[in-house]
DNA sequence: CCAATCACGTCAACATGGCTGACATAAAAG
DNA sequence: CTTTTATGTCAGCCATGTTGACGTGATTGG
């Protein structure tokens, strides 16, 4: 009897820590992106501005198709966002030297600009949210968001094989 | 000289740190996200139709404007999903004893059915992860998430006082 | 070298899920 | 009995995703 009640409670302790995990998630994602899209507003942009602002301000010379890669969505939405940020000015595109058929994207001052504006309520949520919890739980976090991602969106957060030779030698 | 390095060396740790934790996030919820809309999107739903059902299955008996605080949408946004799962026998709405005024939501058999065919590749997921993480990885986990949210959201996940008493009693 | 493939762009149409504004009704509360 | 509250509804707009079709210039492989 005992048993079985450990057993249910268990269970119960379990779907119970699963929710909360799942719950964390939605909130903690909702109130991320709920302020630069505030500044997105008013100058009539959208969050997938932001994202494409944010991936492009990250990998400088990045192409459409890598872009595309990683956004995961299709190229006749990117290139609605996409266009508009280069009519706007925010972004270049440079043709590529190896291969003229790519387009190289890469973040103008005003877009450097927008993506520090735009990143900066983030970084320092995140920022607050290390230093409150300390070095241990961060490390925590990193290994449970890992946890939940698959093998190919966890290998961009694993080092090149280059990077993690260095690691060995040292 | 060495300081100012060690200093720069601070500086990009800390930057490519946070860039890190965004990421994550990002990642994560997109892939948390992709397999339910999958099975949403066979039945004509989507990620609306989830976060509706997912709550009212956590919180039986919740009325519309509760359930309007949680998601932070206008309750014409609500109306749209909360009606079609009504009309489809997901959801049954009962007036209010103490409130007549109010419908208190729940999910019918056929509505927690979908929740928990819904909820059970995220579920599976959070619990990979945090088998794969380790105990003190998800109490970091938590910790830092816990971080990134304001205070109305975090008192979501702060036991009310009696439980909290209770805690203390023991 | 030329046909096939590739990187990228564009047009058109549609769905989902947010939003605002206006108005309606029944119940509760002061 | 007037006001406030909980809920619902109609109508229209916007952002961002989708599919499908087609075009153009650059590269590449047989």
């Amino acid at each position: 009897m005992a048993d079985i009640k450990a057993g249910v409670n268990q269970l119960f302790l379990r779907e119970e820590e699963l929710r909360t995990g799942m719950e964390l998630l939605f909130y903690a994602y909702r109130e991320f992106t709920a302020e630069p899209d505030e500044i997105l507003a008013e100058i009539g942009f959208g969050r997938a501005h932001h994202r494409v602002i944010y991936f492009v301000g990250r990998y400088p010379k990045i192409t459409v198709s890598e872009l595309l890669a990683i956004l995961k969505i299709t190229k006749q939405s990117l290139s609605r966002v996409l266009g508009e940020l280069v009519r706007q000015g925010f972004i270049l595109q440079q043709t590529g030297v190896r291969d003229r058929r790519q387009r190289l994207l890469e973040l103008t001052e005003k877009g450097v600009e927008l993506e520090r504006q735009l990143s900066e309520t983030q970084r320092q949520r995140i920022a607050r949210a290390y230093r409150m919890a300390g070095a241990e739980a961060v490390e925590g976090f990193r290994k449970v968001m890992l946890g939940m991602l698959d093998d190919e969106d966890r290998a961009k957060f694993t080092p090149p094989l280059p990077a993690r030779l260095a690691a060995v030698k040292r």
